[in-house]
DNA sequence: GAATGCCGTTGCACATAGTGCAACACGGGC
DNA sequence: GCCCGTGTTGCACTATGTGCAACGGCATTC
């Protein structure tokens, strides 16, 4: 199956920095001849995933990869709400938001929202990041069992920029995250970037992370609390709405915000 | 290329209505042996580009191409704007609206939204209509050039359920649509549903359709005149948001509901 | 205007890569 | 227990995709 791996190889090098490539970059990144390279890309944009500009011949997402990307979604509505969620923190806090996933050891990022304050980490959709030099990677990992954390961590590839963690650090952090509901990025994925992150999950599985970064030297403790308990009761709204269990515990450390009195108002449509 | 274009087939087999596929089924749709599609589908799950139940050993889409989706919309926003407007529309009117785009000769649904009336038809996202017997699809076909309109149909295979147009009538109906702006389905999509659909395009190329669906038993001529304004009055403000030239001319046919005055509140971020 | 470099695409011959067949393992039902 | 349906794996064969080289288009350069 090389041509497809290949396929997906090329699939790959796009995201939010790279929407649209040459041939020849595909060939050069993914270590083909551009010959290969380009009946590949011209197989890809045939069936529909990629399009070609006709006049620059550059490749980009086609609308086999629009419909898709909607089908992931699946049932469920995690996506959308989140995403809302995470505008309207970003609104709020003038700081930049991104929504993410587990990709084996790594963060896919997912969406990102860009706040007013001036200082920002900006980091492009299809990015990916070791998760545990992320806030919303920790946040994610820590919601799996102890074993398939470490399986995870170990097959990812050593990182000069973002090192492994030591064994013991890693429980330590792992039974805070968990106990808390939260997760912190110190510095960690960006020297002078703080960022706080959870995750939520819906019914079954997926688990998508919310989190919010600032610079250290931003805001000043009082805002930042703030800042995360805003983001707390995001996953709470977020945890009720889907059952995730999980947001019933964290209710301990954290008081949860608006204890349910009757009378939601639902927003959603009845199924 | 042919496993490449295997690949493509078996993607193509999810849609809405089946947002996960056994390797059997896919096998017998894209007429493959399971063996083939077992490795096909084993190595689009490796490369990210579908998930796999591990219980069910059921595919369904995954990471890559949630993230190759939210590329597609690339710089613009008009994907976002368009389905809000259409969510709106849905709102007001009580019927079901449908974000769609052309494929070929087909109508190739996105996006669909549900209204409260009880007699709906429904369609899947992922699901493919020949553009020509929906509205969508019409009022997309009247954006391209004569030849291209003829050729996409030309090349669209036969199908009995749908009929292909006579000329005369196809170049009859092409000109109403560009004079007028939108296009009407009486029951040709389906028996017993009308439906009234616009098409915008964004800077370059990228031409979505709103269309909206009702029985024809169901709202009065006057509640029908209704939907249709809302519908084109969307159009407005979206061709003005990105500069489809072919909505200034528009305004002939139906008055423009709100002339531009100074001062449009600007909600886009600022590049 | 010719020359140069870079890019994307196409023919061709070879060897790899993917195919179908058959067999196996697994899980549920009459 | 026996089925059927399903998903996966070994194996031999050939079809498929590969690299190489050459070509045409398009800018930029001199």
């Amino acid at each position: 199956m090389k041509s497809v791996h290949n396929a997906m190889a090329a699939l790959r090098c796009f995201s939010g920095q790279t929407r649209e490539l040459a041939v020849s970059r595909v060939a050069d990144r993914i270590k083909i001849t551009p010959s290969s390279a380009s009946r590949l890309l011209g197989a890809l944009r045939d069936g529909g995933l990629l399009d070609q500009d006709p006049v620059t011949r550059r490749y980009r997402p086609g609308r086999l990869a629009l419909v898709l990307g909607g089908l992931y979604q699946a049932h469920t509505k995690l996506r959308d709400l989140a995403q809302s969620e995470l505008d309207a923190l970003v609104e709020r806090s003038g700081h930049t938001g991104y929504l993410s996933l587990l990709d084996g050891g790594d963060l896919l990022v997912i969406h990102t929202r860009q706040g007013g304050y001036p200082l920002r980490l900006v980091v492009e959709p299809g990015a990916r990041i070791p998760a545990w030099a992320t806030a919303g990677g920790k946040a994610l990992l820590a919601r799996l069992p102890d074993p398939e954390i470490r399986e995870r961590l170990r097959r990812a590839p050593r990182n000069s920029q973002w090192p492994t963690p030591s064994p013991r650090g890693l429980q330590d952090e792992i039974a805070r995250i968990r106990a808390r509901g939260h997760a912190l990025a110190e510095q960690e994925t960006f020297p002078g970037i703080r960022a706080v992150g959870i995750a939520v999950a819906d019914g079954e599985g997926r688990a998508f992370a919310l989190s919010l970064s600032f610079p250290v030297a931003g805001p000043d403790r009082k805002a930042q609390d703030r800042f995360l308990g805003m983001l707390r009761e995001a996953g709470h709204r977020l945890g009720d709405r889907f059952g995730d269990a999980a947001w019933q515990a964290y209710t301990a450390s954290h008081p949860k915000p608006r204890p349910p009195r009757g009378g939601r108002s639902e927003t959603m449509e009845a199924p």
